[in-house]
DNA sequence: CTTGAGTCTGTAGCAACTACAGATGCTACG
DNA sequence: CGTAGCATCTGTAGTTGCTACAGACTCAAG
C-alpha cells in the first residue's frame, strides 16, 4: 500500500541482484517472504538493506550458511561482535589458504609458460610438467 | 591376462585418486573404459600415467574440459605446444584474476578484524562494513 | 558355511546459483 | 474489443567436480 512498494524487477535493479537469485534467497530463507499483491511480490525500500548486506557478504566470500549466521548476529546488535569477529577471522584464514593454493598454481603455470616462450626444448614444457614422475 | 593387471582398488592406491572418481572419469570420457574380467575393471601399469596427468592438471586448477583438451594435445606431440601454451596462459590469467579477487576480500576482512581487535568502536566494524552505504 | 573385503551399477546430494518452460497478469495501442 | 509485448509467476532441470550412499554380486580365507 505504501508508496515505496516496488515489484521484484525494481528491487533487482536497485540492489544489483538478479531476480532469480532473489527468489532463490527467499526459498532458502535468506530473505523473508515479502507481502504480495495478488501473486506478485511487493518489496519496500527498507528491504534493500538486508539484500545489499547479503550481497556484500557474498562478495567477501562468505558462504550462505555464514551469511545466515551474520544476519542473525547483525540483528543481535553490538554484543554479538565477538562472534562476528570469530566468524570473520575463520573465514579470513580460509581465504588465505585459497590464496596460497592459487599462488602455488600460478608459480608452476608461470614457469611452464616462460619455458615455452623461451623455446629450445624438445618436448612441450607444460605437458612435461604434467607427465613427469 | 598380463601380470601387471590390477583391480580398481590398486589403481586407486597407486594414483592417489579415489575409486569413485576413477569411475566418474570413465563415465565422462576422461579415462577410457578398461578391459574387464567378468564385471570387474582391469587396469594396466601404463594406465597410471594418464590418470596422474589428469590429477596434476586438476591440481593446477584446469577444468575437466581443459584437461580433456590437454590430453588430446599431449597425444598430438610437440607440434601442439603452441596450443598448450595458449590454454595454459589463458588459465593463468584466470588464476591471477581469482588471486586478485581473494586478495581484495582479504584486505577488507583483515581491516575489519583489526578494527574489531583494536576495540573502542560503538558498532561492530564488520557488520558496519556490510551494512554501510 | 559364513564372513569379510572388494567390487559393481545407479542414483542422489553438495554450493550457489542460472536457465528455462509454460502459465498468468497488466498496460498500451489501434 | 482485441492483441501485442512486457513483467511476473511456479516449478524443475542444468552447471562443476566430485562424494556418498543403497543394494547386489563375487571371491577367498577360516
Amino acid at each position: 500500500m505504501s508508496r515505496d512498494d516496488m515489484p521484484i524487477g525494481d528491487f533487482s535493479r536497485r540492489t544489483g541482484c538478479a531476480i532469480e537469485t532473489i527468489r532463490f534467497y527467499e526459498k532458502i530463507g535468506i530473505l523473508p517472504k515479502p507481502r504480495r499483491r495478488g501473486r506478485y511480490r511487493l518489496y519496500e525500500a527498507t528491504d534493500i538493506g538486508r539484500l545489499v548486506f547479503v550481497r556484500r557478504a557474498r562478495e567477501l566470500g562468505f558462504t550462505l550458511d555464514e551469511v545466515r549466521a551474520l544476519l542473525h548476529l547483525a540483528g543481535a546488535g553490538a554484543q554479538a561482535c565477538g562472534e562476528v569477529r570469530d566468524l570473520a577471522s575463520a573465514h579470513l584464514q580460509d581465504v588465505r589458504r585459497r590464496v596460497a593454493d592459487l599462488r602455488a598454481m600460478e608459480r608452476v603455470l608461470t614457469e611452464a609458460v616462460q619455458r615455452c616462450d623461451a623455446g629450445g626444448e624438445a618436448a612441450c614444457p607444460l605437458i612435461e610438467t604434467l607427465s613427469a614422475a
